[in-house]
DNA sequence: CTCCGACTTTGGACAATATCCAGATCCTTG
DNA sequence: CAAGGATCTGGATATTGTCCAAAGTCGGAG
């Protein structure tokens, strides 16, 4: 079987292995935006002898290869987005680490050129920041337990 | 010596140690945005035994108050932004993890209530990713060395 | 001014996330 | 199907951050 992200795998010279496999598998199976663990999790059930560390390798290449995109959305773990396209942009709760995407459409405005502090573009990303219905009610829950 | 974050400090009812005016007086005096650990570095030459547990307690109290920006710009550590006023967003080196302002009057569009997802919004953070002058150099003289 | 209780700090253990490395293994090419 | 370089493994190590019990300190009451 050759997913597109297999083929992108062997033009540019990468090896076809079970643990790149599995975990273009997880990825593909999965519409949450995982954990680099999580995925070790998953993986783990499906090629039990897979390590932590090619996890973590192999998350690195894919994300090289634009196959996922690496989400640093709050301080905890980065998240690996299988969505690459359409963009679109990531609402969280700060709460929680629950993830939303945000429809695509919606895009950060430009930087003029004294504003880019003579760096090299490469991207924008919105993070929108709030709390769940979830944790509001809990919140609210525990306020009153008080 | 009462700064406003000390008087603020004093009328939420926190007491005022040495440890909270060092952390203060560190971040006061940079304007680039330190990592918890670098906080810790510069506050112990200030302080010598400050431990790191009061720094980390520290910088989360200052956040609660609102007096510093706890940042998530990569998947490392965190940054605390001392210039909470104006708001203003992030361009990051994702090589060397710099770190500069952009000028503020940029922000995020708003979400339309579906996209919303039932959450109580509270702010968007723009982070811009790119290479800055000196990796794109580093970069450059790496391969011709190869 | 002194004392005491509550708040704060300390330091070291622990947790979560991530990277590195040497040796073993396994794809792919020829 | 053998060789060789790419890849994987497991464990050590690094980085970042949190937790906790005991010790210490701030600041209001007296």
């Amino acid at each position: 079987m050759h997913t597109p992200l297999i083929d992108r795998l062997r033009r540019r010279g990468y090896r076809l292995t079970a643990q790149r496999r599995v975990v273009a598998e997880v990825l593909e199976g999965e519409n949450v935006h995982l954990t680099a663990e999580a995925v070790l999790d998953r993986a783990t059930e499906l090629l039990p002898e897979i390590s932590r560390a090619t996890v973590y390798a192999t998350l690195q290449q894919f994300t090289e290869l634009g196959e996922v995109r690496e989400l640093a959305l709050d301080g905890r773990a980065k998240r690996y987005d299988p969505n690459v396209e359409p963009a679109h942009h990531h609402l969280v709760c700060d709460t929680c680490g629950l993830v939303f995407d945000v429809a695509h459409g919606i895009d950060a405005p430009g930087l003029s050129g004294a504003d880019r502090h003579g760096m090299a573009m490469q991207g924008a990303e919105i993070v929108y920041h709030g709390e769940c219905a979830d944790c509001s009610v809990r919140a609210a829950d525990d306020k009153m337990a008080t």
